[in-house]
DNA sequence: TATTTTATTTAGATTTGTCTAAAATTTTAA
DNA sequence: TTAAAATTTTAGACAAATCTAAATAAAATA
């Protein structure tokens, strides 16, 4: 239906969309997202508004069509549905899944969407806590809140997931335990620098600094 | 590393190579395999040529080069691992894997291939009873014979695999309930065309021509 | 408001993979 | 052994996706 260049510029242009909170995504946003230039990005959006996946106003951004978007949650269901795969079936760990995703989100069969979906008990959260959109494009809603503005002291925190994908910050939660479904106390707030300590059901103790607890997203019991 | 039409044009390569029992091949086989023009296979030789991916010689055709042969061999690998996982794990018949893994097949990842197959058990041969190359690119060998080559009456014959693999062909062998681990009993030669006769388990009879059954691979027990 | 900075578009070029048509070469057959 | 048929290569073109450099427009700021 669409090339794989296609559908990586519809899931940026979404993504950023969505970060905004707002629809009309402009050139080097989408260009810095990609990776590309400037002129790639206004070659390509040319394109793709002549599919009518977006509407284009010249110099002053693009937003996604109701095609265009469906195609975007389509692709983040793919991804997501893949990562949980490798993580949950294959043991990869959640710093190794996305490079791997980027690729099998691309594979085109609905078929394959459906029994992958069905195989994997149909996840509703992807390794990293992200909603999983369903054959509709409808997310799960789940409340949560960045362990940054737990203030209440003492408070159970349980991991839901992370704002950030990068490899080397997944890395470092996973050496500190810290990962989706595991629960922590919340023990001491350092005022002058905003970071956080918490301690695990293990005993130990874990310093995280403010822009670290920013990044984790969690369920906080009081 | 390669590009997917890189890749796949050293498997074509490799297959015919097979077919033929014998290395070198020449421009129109490949270009009927790959379903291009001459034209296009002679530009993309000359690439392959220039990575040392095979041996060219003007007008007399191509053969691979160690280095291609490996190619071919971990993608064969990949896309009968995924055959496996989409026929056993996620419940795919054998008509409908070959097309997804065409695609699958492509997903650059070492983990992901090694992960899997371990995932799988470790499986010998494919969907359609052909051997998985392992990580050093070795098959498994075994003794079959073409059910059309069955000779002695009442043999009972333990299904393998096939030699063709396109969708209308494992259609018709799945309506006739023969698959890959099913056993028949062979109950008539019929001389003049050179069709056999098959008892099922069920107690089904089955009337197959010498085409269909030269297609079939089996284990004979006398 | 005028100027500078930043963002965007255009122009022209490149790589990959493809095509058709024409020319060259090899193979087959008379 | 020559003529016809088949195969292969070359030439020239095209679409997709990218780049750099230059031109243009918008936004920020002095
Ligand atoms: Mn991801
Ligand atoms: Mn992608
Ligand atoms: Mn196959
Ligand atoms: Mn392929």
């Amino acid at each position: 239906m669409f090339t794989e260049t296609e559908e990586n510029y519809l899931k940026a242009i979404y993504k950023i969309a969505q970060k905004q909170g707002e629809s009309s995504v402009n050139t080097k946003a989408i260009a810095d997202e990609m990776g590309t230039s400037s002129a790639s990005v206004t070659d390509m959006i040319k394109r793709l508004s002549e599919k009518k996946l977006l509407q284009y106003e010249k110099y002053y951004g693009v937003s996604l069509s109701k095609d265009g978007q469906k195609v975007a949650l389509n692709l983040l269901r793919k991804h997501r549905l893949w990562e949980v795969f490798l993580h949950d079936s294959l043991g990869f760990s959640w710093d190794e899944v996305h490079d791997v995703a980027e690729q099998l989100e691309h594979v085109q069969s609905d078929l394959l969407v459906d029994k992958l979906d069905q195989f994997l008990g149909f996840p509703k959260f992807d390794p990293h806590g992200d909603p999983i959109p369903n054959a509709n494009g409808s997310f799960t809603f789940r409340n949560q809140m960045p362990l940054s503005q737990v203030r209440i002291k003492n408070s159970k925190v349980y991991i839901l997931g992370v704002r950030q994908h990068d490899s080397s910050f997944l890395k470092y939660l996973n050496d500190l335990k810290i990962r989706p479904g595991q629960t922590f106390e919340v023990i001491q707030f350092i005022e002058y620098d905003k970071s956080i300590k918490l301690l695990s059901k293990e005993g130990d103790q874990i310093m995280l600094s403010e822009k670290i607890a920013d990044a984790i997203f969690v369920k906080s019991n009081n």
